[in-house]
DNA sequence: AGCACGCCGACT
DNA sequence: GTCGGCGTGCTC
């Protein structure tokens, strides 16, 4: 007679459904199973052995497994801790955290070739601040007490030499006998990263690409579960890999936003990779040029260590970077900018235009002088709601009637302006007509194709027979192409104006990114930051590469509005088709809030306010934001008040939550 | 999350 | 008279 088996599922609901598994099933806790679930098959996670029937379970009501899934388990008693911790840090069921956390592929396709082999050791000699890296990041103070990770932050411009240190830093923990953990953000940097580590480490590594097909994902999965494979690279989703002996997390392009999930169980690999390395006793290396605010900030603290890499390695200097108004120019281009795209041309050399994503609202602003309106108390820009006549502020809800004439010029006709895409890309043709120009994004490459459509499109670019590049951040990679000369940054405000905490943070880093690969390998090369804001400190200040001076003065305007990293935040968004219904459902979620705010020091709640992004495919969209110094004050709140709300809620109405949220449109 | 069951409104 | 909306509850 076969034995019990507790299932659960890819659901909302935190419950367990038992099963009855026949012998020949060999069915195990960390399989996968496919079951009769209510009035269909469903898979579920086997998480549990049980030897006799849950109380209040008649036998006549236990179905049998239909079919286990795998021959050997995904999952272990580790893993299923890690999803519990989930589970109650993103308010999400066990059975979902899960899902995320292991990949979903049915059967196993072996992986392509195994094909270069270790190409050993690249014995190049490292700088003496390489060196001085190395030794922090593997020395034996940095062994740590037991319950503190020592972190780590390899700061410094690409080309810096990040990489050959968290190399050589995996060759060490691999001599241990320890496993390491490579994140690379999503898309741009997977292929390259990679490939480097494949050159390096040959079968040892591991990679999980989420370009693979479940199934190859599926095969590499167990090649790391078997042990086989101590290096795993991959996308945020790589920091669950089962690998053994977990010595080392890397976490390339620590700012990089696509460290934040964007679906369901809204996870930071950052938190899973600080929980994972306080669990198993591994350390923990970030790197970038551009910390997050976060990072920074315990940077200066002393809880992580910086280690400095002030020197570009291959001679390459950085480009010169040149900020000019867009004031009183017609179109997007300005003459400075046009003059260069020629003389980039007749050099026969190669141009990138950046634009930011394209503004989605529309922002209150001056068109002649860029000044624009901004709620006192969020610092966030006011969005212009043509429909109501009114400037409205999207965090706290605060609205205000649009001035008629700009305060800062005079200026009558205080309005809106920004560029569209094709906009830009009209104007290239107009002005460059001989020049061949591909733009690419969203729009351009959709779904399926766009993975082809922009490979294509950058090794047409690769091989020169493209002039000018236009795009949005995913062009980055482009830089990392000798054949570049000038970058071109066509309106460097756009994400100043997004109604977000972290729009200074995000513009600046995309500058400071942007320049410094532009100058890796040619000393000539150009970068024009287009704007109409010459003196914002934000522009400036990214202009001049000073990351200190911009975080001293972000920090402290953080600190004052009181929003992260000095706050800590949960989102509740509500969407809705109806906006009745969404309006209703905001409104009961705030009155069940409200008095657990009122009597929690050190706590307070923004909105309900309409999200920034209104609507999102006819949903109506609407969110309140808890906010605390305390994580735990707000986490107990917001569990009360899930719990509170769902018991008789609008089933139509849907409520998500987001623990540390990164973006807040 | 699905999916069925069951109870009230305008229509072949 | 029925078709069909959506609110409610369950899935081992």
């Amino acid at each position: 007679m076969g034995s019990f088996y507790d299932l659960i599922f890819d659901i909302p609901s935190e419950h367990s459904f038992s099963y009855q598994a026949d012998d020949k099933d060999e069915a195990a806790v960390g399989k996968r199973a496919m079951v009769p679930f209510g009035r269909r098959d469903c898979l579920g996670y086997i998480v549990a052995k049980r030897d006799s029937l849950p109380d209040g379970i008649k036998k006549e009501a236990i179905k049998k497994i239909r079919r286990v899934v795998d021959c050997e388990p995904l999952f272990d008693s580790r893993d299923i801790e890690i999803a519990k911790w989930m589970a109650d840090f993103y308010f999400c069921s066990t059975g979902q955290a899960l899902s995320a956390m292991i990949p979903s592929g049915r059967r196993m396709v072996h992986p392509a070739l195994p094909d270069n082999e270790t190409e050993g050791d690249v014995s190049l000699s490292i700088s003496d601040e390489q060196a001085h890296a190395l030794r922090e990041i593997t020395g034996d103070a940095a062994s740590g007490s037991k319950n503190t990770v020592p972190m780590f932050y390899l700061y410094g411009v690409t080309g810096s030499g990040k990489t050959e240190v968290f190399l050589r830093a995996m060759q060490f923990m691999l001599n241990e006998g320890k496993s390491v953990i490579y994140l690379v953000p999503e898309i741009s940097l997977t292929h390259q990263t990679a490939k480097m580590i494949q050159n390096r480490f040959g079968s040892l590594a591991a990679t999980l690409h989420s370009g693979m097909s479940p199934s190859a994902r599926l095969a590499q999965w167990m090649k790391i579960k078997k042990g086989d494979a101590p290096v795993v690279v991959g996308p945020r989703s790589a920091v669950f890999a089962p690998v053994k002996n977990l010595g080392l997390v890397i976490i390339d392009e620590e700012h990089d936003g696509s460290y934040k999930s964007g679906n369901t169980p809204r996870y930071h690999a950052r938190q899973i990779a600080l929980r994972r390395c306080t669990q198993e006793g591994a350390r923990l290396v970030m790197g970038s040029a551009t910390p997050s605010a976060e990072a920074w900030k315990l940077m200066t603290e002393g809880s992580i260590k910086r280690l400095d890499l002030t020197r570009r390695l291959s001679g390459g200097g950085m480009p010169e970077i040149k900020t000019v108004s867009l004031e009183k120019t017609e179109g997007c281009l300005t003459k400075e900018l046009k003059d260069e795209i020629r003389i980039t041309a007749q050099m026969g050399r190669q141009t990138i235009l950046f634009m930011n994503r394209r503004g989605f609202a529309h922002f209150y602003k001056c068109p002649g002088c860029g000044w624009e309106l901004v709620c006192r108390r969020c610092s966030v820009s006011l969005t212009w709601h043509k429909g109501r006549g009114k400037c409205m502020c999207h965090y706290c809800g605060y609205s205000q009637a649009p001035p008629s004439v700009c305060p800062e010029c005079g200026c009558i006709e205080a309005g809106y302006r920004g560029f569209g895409t094709e906009m830009i890309e009209e104007e290239v043709k107009r002005f460059f007509p001989d020049l061949r120009l591909r733009r690419v994004d969203t729009d351009t490459a959709s779904k399926k194709d766009s993975s082809n459509n922009l490979e294509e499109t950058l090794s047409l670019f690769k091989k020169g027979l493209i002039d000018i590049l236009l795009g949005t951040q995913m062009v980055a990679k482009g830089l990392n192409f000798p054949g570049v000369r000038l970058v071109g940054i066509v309106f460097a405000d756009t994400g100043l104006h997004l109604p977000d905490f972290r729009a200074a943070e995000r513009t600046f880093s995309l500058i400071v990114q942007v320049a410094g690969r532009a100058g890796r390998y040619f000393p000539d090369s150009k970068v024009i930051v287009q704007t109409l804001r010459m003196d914002d400190p934000v522009i400036t200040r990214s202009c001049a590469l000073d990351v200190n001076g911009f975080f001293n003065a972000e920090l402290r305007q953080r600190k004052t509005l009181g929003f992260p990293p000095f706050t800590r935040l949960i989102r509740f968004t509500i969407r809705a088709k109806d906006e009745k219904r969404a309006d209703a459902a905001i409104e009961r979620l705030e009155s069940i809030a409200r008095p657990f705010i009122l009597e929690t020091a050190n706590t307070d709640m923004l909105g309900p306010a309409e999200c920034p992004i209104g609507t999102i495919n006819d949903n109506k969209r609407r969110h309140i934001i808890l906010r605390s110094s305390s994580m735990s004050a707000i986490h107990k709140i917001a569990r009360e008040v899930i719990a509170r709300y769902e018991k008789g809620r609008d089933i139509k109405a849907y409520l998500e939550i987001d623990v540390d949220p990164v973006s807040m449109l």
